[in-house]
DNA sequence: GCAAATTAATGATTTATTCAAG
DNA sequence: CTTGAATAAATCATTAATTTGC
């Protein structure tokens, strides 16, 4: 084996001139991971005008001092920078059809849902996939604990009479708070193991090329609720 | 709003028939975090045999309790089949290389950097973008943790006076072990905000289709070690 | 010596926590 | 203060080492 050195992207003080208009940027996905890469692929050619400085902008050590900062200058030189737009602001519809979806059951949808998803809503405007992403994970924790803080409170108000002083936040500081209250029912019914799909690979064979389109029942019924 | 019902691909029973040769997958990328759509993206076409069962291919309930379930019924029609050659496994040189752009500094690869290092390292071996990935995620949290008990130790080991019996583990089972230790030194330097790209926008602009291959510097100069 | 059983490593996912924009 | 975005921690599951019985 080799190994020559290969070439990463190196661009250091590039990117600490000005607006860096850095080149594909790839966020890590947190809650649920998708690789980073794999977000150009979606967006090869993400608008994301200018922008100076769209957030803090972590100014870039300088220095060096060992070559564990190297990296954090790399993303900084190439994370940074498009951030365009800033944050996805979901239009009063897109939120109506994601918490139906919500409560329709849908918890952690896969990338053709998402995809799915992503297209309908993206008519109520701007919208990508990863915001369907972050949103299902950041509502099913905080439905989660909203539901552990409603379920404390009303143990506590139960049998107030146990607790010397009434705190009014329940909001167990110290304590670990382990996985009292696995709340959603039957969650953790084993984990599904999925596959990825990658863009570098040495070609191996195909499969899944057929985007599913094959059935697609509707999510639930829903009848017209409200003004739809 | 109109807001129909969204397709969702649906395909319940489907899956439990056999094989289930379900489509695309996406799972959802947990360290770093990428939407699992945005894989399928990255390899449209995936091989994977026909593989009849994968794993554990966990039996989807027949039931369906509730709601919350479909969404479950789903993740197993649609997720659980391609599994394929099941999980990566490393080649030495492959090992080799990513090591040393770990001690050369590398903590999270950004989509880019991603993308080179699995092409480079796919000369050793089939490997993916997410492999990639997670082998970053993986190697950065167990490369702390492992510190964190050494110095744990080490610490335990340096007064052992204080401690009436000397304990063999040092685990620290009950406690909550609060961000005692940050080793990796500089790591909580901010958060650099990072922008994704997604497929289902709605063409706002165009930028960033260069695909950064500007400088490129070399990762590390890396003399003839060993064999190479 | 080899194969089944057990254990140790580690690849892959999910959940919890944190940061910061609006 | 709410919540979108991102990271880290915890967890699960599978593969490789290792051990054990024959």
């Amino acid at each position: 084996m080799r190994l020559h050195h290969l070439h990463v992207a190196y661009q250091l003080d590039k990117a600490s001139s000005s607006s860096c208009p850095a080149p594909s940027i790839s966020p890590s996905i947190p809650g649920s991971a998708f690789p980073a890469f794999a977000l150009k692929c979606l967006r090869p050619l993400a608008p994301k005008i200018s922008l100076p400085e769209p957030r803090k902008t972590i100014a870039p050590p300088d220095f060096v001092p060992r070559a564990r900062n190297v990296s954090k200058l790399l993303n900084y030189a190439v994370q940074v920078p498009t951030a365009g737009t800033t944050r996805w602001n979901p239009s009063p519809e897109q939120i109506k059809v994601l918490e139906m979806l919500y409560r329709g059951g849908m918890r952690t949808p896969n990338s053709v849902q998402i995809e799915r998803i992503t297209e309908e809503l993206g008519k109520y405007g701007r919208i990508e996939g990863k915001n369907v992403f972050y949103w299902f994970q950041n509502h099913k924790a905080r439905e989660r604990q909203k539901q552990k803080r409603a379920a404390l409170l009303t143990l506590s108000t139960l049998d107030s009479s146990s607790l010397p002083s009434n705190q009014t936040k329940v909001d167990m500081p110290d304590e670990k708070k382990k996985k009292e209250l696995h709340d959603d029912g039957l969650t953790s019914c084993k984990r599904r193991c999925k596959a990825w799909g990658d863009g570098a690979g040495d070609g191996d064979a195909a499969t899944e090329d057929a985007t599913d389109d094959d059935v697609t029942l509707e999510l639930f019924p829903l009848r017209p609720l409200g003004k739809a």
